[in-house]
DNA sequence: CGACCGATCGTCT
DNA sequence: GACGATCGGTCGA
């Protein structure tokens, strides 16, 4: 009950606008993301989950980035669009990672989802991954978040202002002590900045990523 | 538990 | 031609 009432007057309730994306503290972005809902409407079919865990990407100066150094390939090019464009990559020729672009136009930062909880169309999902029943495993890890919510490479580029992929803050809040941060996963390549506290998790959830 | 391995392919050198 | 911002499985202690 005292959760409707606050939704209804929190006038931040609905798709998060194009000023949230465009902010320049990818840390502070990735940090608040923690709670909101990530949604996907393909063809009328809507599933969509509560962010759980997310990984900042600090752009030129991360060495994790795929953008460290300004650098501009094909396959990096949407990192540089404003913030609110979807940045997704196959990894290990398998797995496709639904990143958010974010910062302005020029500024290369991202946030990484890796892991949420399944709110809508968990049927949908479990069939998209051919599992039998909800567990932890469905969207834990970024490559298990796509396919339970049917993103792809071909969404890259897309934007989340739009009806296809988008965020929705539904005024679930988190208290701070819910949120840990922690270094980022698989990023070893990066040297000293593997080590920089950039991923964050809701603490205790089941479905962050890692061992249980 | 931890270590290791195979899958699988676009991207970059 | 090498290598992943991964995952799920196996194997051995």
């Amino acid at each position: 009950m005292q959760r409707a009432e606050h939704q209804a007057t929190n006038n931040h309730w609905g798709k998060l606008p194009l000023s949230f994306y465009e902010r320049k503290n990818v840390l502070l972005i990735a940090k608040e993301l923690l709670g909101k809902i990530l949604v996907t409407n393909f063809d009328s079919i809507v599933t969509a989950g509560r962010i759980v865990e997310t990984e900042a990407y600090n752009g030129a100066v991360d060495k994790a980035s795929h953008a460290y150094n300004n650098r501009r390939t094909n396959r990096t090019e949407v990192m540089f669009a404003h913030g609110s464009t979807a940045y997704v990559y196959l990894c290990y020729g398998i797995h496709h990672l639904f990143n958010i672009v974010t910062n302005v136009k020029g500024v290369p930062h991202a946030v990484l989802v890796r892991a949420v909880e399944p709110l809508i169309g968990i049927d949908e999902m479990l069939a998209r991954t051919n599992k039998e029943k909800l567990d932890y495993t469905l969207t834990k890890g970024p490559g298990n978040v796509s396919k339970a919510l049917g993103i792809a490479t071909h969404h890259t580029n897309s934007s989340l202002l739009e009806n296809q992929i988008y965020i929705v803050d539904d005024g679930f809040k988190l208290k701070k002590n819910e949120i840990i941060a922690t270094p980022r996963i698989g990023v070893d390549y990066a040297g000293n900045d593997a080590l920089l506290p950039y991923r964050f998790v809701v603490a205790g959830n089941k479905y962050v990523s890692g061992k249980r």
